[in-house]
DNA sequence: ACCTGAACACCGTTCAAGT
DNA sequence: ACCTGAACACCGTTCAAGT
């Protein structure tokens, strides 16, 4: 046996991410295993190893593929002028995609590799760009001076959605307020809070 | 062999979740075994499986413990009257454990069981506990018949707070800013929205 | 160069057998 | 009633051997 070559490096690793994320979507990210994927994909797990250095690398990989996916979605629709307006839309549209998803969402969330290492660069760079709409769409509340300040406020919201998400995913502590009342309380809330400063 | 009777029952579950807790707190929750917390309390892993159903079982009943600490951590202050203050102290008092237990906040995080059942009550209660501390921090600028909306308030700024904490110990987005200054922002922010209600 | 198959050192969980 | 030890069906990861 070795070398089939029936796919090429870049088509095994689109294979396998493919595989793990429906995996993840229909039983969660502990149900990802080395050899559940390579049995997917038609391949033994030593083929895996050539691809990525190891199974927390493979799911950083489908992560970030859901980031990306994240993205696409968020920036699907126009964004709007007004920063209330254009936040709660990006809101919306985030809220909509993670519970249409909520294992590949969640997969994102509880995902911590086992060695302490550092997410990589290429990695933080996609929370990064989801952290710039937010970033954009509340500019016209800041001076050019103030950048420090925009930046620090659209962290803040961003974590604060995603906290939301992940909780309203999980726990059911809001009972009766529905998830998108949530984030339109978040997001008129805060931009109240930015124009009174 | 069998019937040693060194410990009761509880006894065997106060040692297993403080031996999980060592472990999480050392090298995280991927790190807990059965195997290895049963060698830690001196006992094989079937004794374990007598007192809990299984490993998510036992962590779940570590993680509750970690919420007991933070509540006891949070409430060992007393809190202010003024909103604002009552809110920032909180707040500070949360970050200040987490940052002091990283990976065993990271715990509660990550954590999700494999089978996809809802949280028992008894667990979403601890969860409730401190959500429930918010609410009463901000009851002052509510009045006695918007109590659902003071209740969605308090549960967005929970979230906003445990996205915050969750964010601001893995990812490195917000350089510059240490995580008091996005805590205080956050909750000066909101404050000043509800004001502005 | 790429892939396989088998190996190694682990897992979670169960349960007959002992006291 | 409680605990052990061994078993079962898995894991992640490595690597010599094949083409």
């Amino acid at each position: 046996m070795a070398r089939r070559s029936d796919h090429s490096r870049e088509q095994l690793a689109k294979m396998a991410i493919e595989a793990a994320a429906a995996l993840a979507a229909r039983d969660g990210l502990r149900s990802i295993t080395a050899r559940g994927v390579a049995r997917d994909i038609g391949y033994t797990v030593g083929t895996l190893y050539n691809v990525f250095d190891n199974l927390d690398d493979l799911v950083r990989h489908m992560n970030a593929a859901t980031m990306d996916a994240l993205y696409a979605h968020v920036t699907a629709a126009p964004i709007e002028a007004d920063p209330e307006k254009a936040l709660r839309g990006l809101a919306r549209r985030y809220l909509a995609f993670v519970s249409a998803q909520p294992r590949l969402w969640s997969a994102v969330i509880e995902f911590e590799p086992q060695d302490g290492a550092p997410a990589p660069d290429w990695y933080r760079h996609k929370a990064q760009r989801l952290v710039q709409l937010g970033e954009d769409a509340i500019a016209d509340l800041f001076s050019p001076r103030e950048a420090a300040a925009r930046r620090r406020n659209a962290f803040v919201l961003w974590s604060a959605l995603y906290g939301l998400t992940a909780l309203a995913q999980t726990t059911n502590l809001a009972e009766g307020d529905p998830p998108t009342a949530l984030i339109d309380t978040l997001v008129s809330t805060y931009i109240a809070g930015l124009k009174a400063r």
